[in-house]
DNA sequence: GTAAAAAATCCCATAATATGGGATTGAGGG
DNA sequence: CCCTCAATCCCATATTATGGGATTTTTTAC
């Protein structure tokens, strides 16, 4: 392990429980030396991922607000997806609307929308979702290229037969298939209990997966309503999205050379 | 310059007008060999802070939105800020209440509501203001301790002279003394073209400087309204906010051999 | 105001490991 | 199928990260 990922290991310690750590806690939890341990926090510091908060304490910096204002602001996403939602919030009723995003090999909700009053779960931007539960993140699972699916599922076969979506490599890429054909995917209870959620894909000008739009309500709507017209919202909703997304210039890496900042 | 600073230095690169970078374009602006670019961008791979997005691009990463997530769940003030923001909100009229941090020794704004159809401003959550212009962080500055003034004016003499808070160290404490006197400060057009603010600070539980709250609203509102009614408005929701903020147990450090995780 | 405690920095010989040049493998596209 | 571009691998070398403890600075308490 380098000293790289060991100092960028230390940011895993701040959690909800202990947003606050003093140095020597962390160095303690993490095995370093109390220099060592000080100079990893100085040099998060000084890049703003860590802050001292007083009393020989330290929090997460103000960089990570600043960066992810930085990720909102150029994701082409999130601009394409801030109108539709809007619009089609009021016209599924209770519930909640939420755009989840593949960031590397993470699934989590990037942009959401709620009507008031409605469910109690604290669903927010920065969720992380597991990758082989809840709709979700399956429908955009479907959707990916064989390719990236033989390495997940190498990777991941544990989790896959878990999550029922198949014992081995053919039977996972058939189970799919099937929820590929399929204009919308629904879950319920598979995150959170009392909920039902429907999830259509969000695709590139490309057409390669890009994120799900879903919407999340609680069970008993499920129950006592048709599904249908609100996954054809639903969908309707991902279409726009799709269609916004392409309209737009796609983001291309700054060639070799290029100038700097 | 350390090979920790080195790696997060890349960061940096990732502006608004580019998002994307290949990683020869990373090393080459660095000044990093290939293979130590490769390395480093894997390693910000692996702690989720950059994500490939296809194409040969990288991108900021999942792990900073989570980690922004963690910050929000976490941070006292914010959760004393959200009712009390929303109550206020309607009763301002147009403009745009937020609140802004202060995280090491940048301020930011952390947390923010505007009525629809106000300033077309584009406030957002992160966004870095300048330590020593506008309303929102000179408030905040005004209170600051003495022995935390002193060292932010060698550092900064240059820039507060600039912003005219003094040419000295004694006309600057000067500057502050009075600012500190007055229950609000207001500022116009010192940020953004055609906006005037109003901010009020706000504190912790023991009396110290945490954040500042403004109302920021088209300069003409200021032109043909009275100032102090809105004014006592912003300070009510200040002083509510810092009674919500003491109300709270305070957050303290991991101690020392504390479990990790 | 002073004393005591804690936090953070400094110092430096040693060993560990990051570095970079180039070859190699792997994935995508025409 | 081949060709291009992306990414990993390999390894000798020297750079530099490391840790133990002393020192300075800041904070807290009385």
């Amino acid at each position: 392990m380098s000293s790289l990922e060991r100092m960028l290991g230390l940011l895993d310690a701040f959690s909800e429980a202990a947003p606050v750590w003093t140095v020597d806690a962390l160095g303690e939890a993490h095995g370093l030396s109390r220099s060592t341990a000080y100079r990893y926090v100085k040099d998060l510091c000084k890049a703003g991922l860590l802050a001292p908060v007083g009393g020989g304490g330290y929090s997460l910096g103000p960089r990570i607000i600043e960066l992810d204002r930085q990720i909102r602001n150029a994701d082409p996403l999130l601009m394409a997806a801030r109108d539709t939602l809007s619009d089609l919030l009021p016209r599924v009723g209770e519930g909640i609307l939420f755009i989840c995003g593949l960031r590397g090999d993470a699934v989590l909700s990037v942009f959401l929308m709620e009507n008031p009053n409605t469910l109690d779960i604290s669903y927010s931007r920065g969720r992380p979702m597991p990758l082989f539960r809840g709709s979700a993140s399956v429908v955009i699972l479907a959707h990916l290229p064989e390719g990236r699916l033989r390495r997940l599922y190498r990777e991941h076969a544990q989790a896959i037969a878990e999550a029922g979506l198949g014992r081995d490599w053919i039977s996972f890429r058939n189970a799919l298939r099937a929820i590929r054909a399929r204009p919308y995917l629904t879950g319920r209870a598979q995150l959170d209990p009392g909920v039902f959620a429907i999830s259509t894909p969000v695709f590139d000008a490309d057409g390669n997966i890009l994120a799900s739009l879903t919407l999340a309500m609680p069970e008993s709507r499920a129950d006592h309503e048709e599904i249908a017209p609100l996954a054809a919202l639903v969908g309707e909703g991902a279409a726009r999205i799709t269609a916004a997304v392409a309209s737009r210039a796609p983001l291309l890496p700054i060639a070799a050379g290029h100038s700097p900042r």
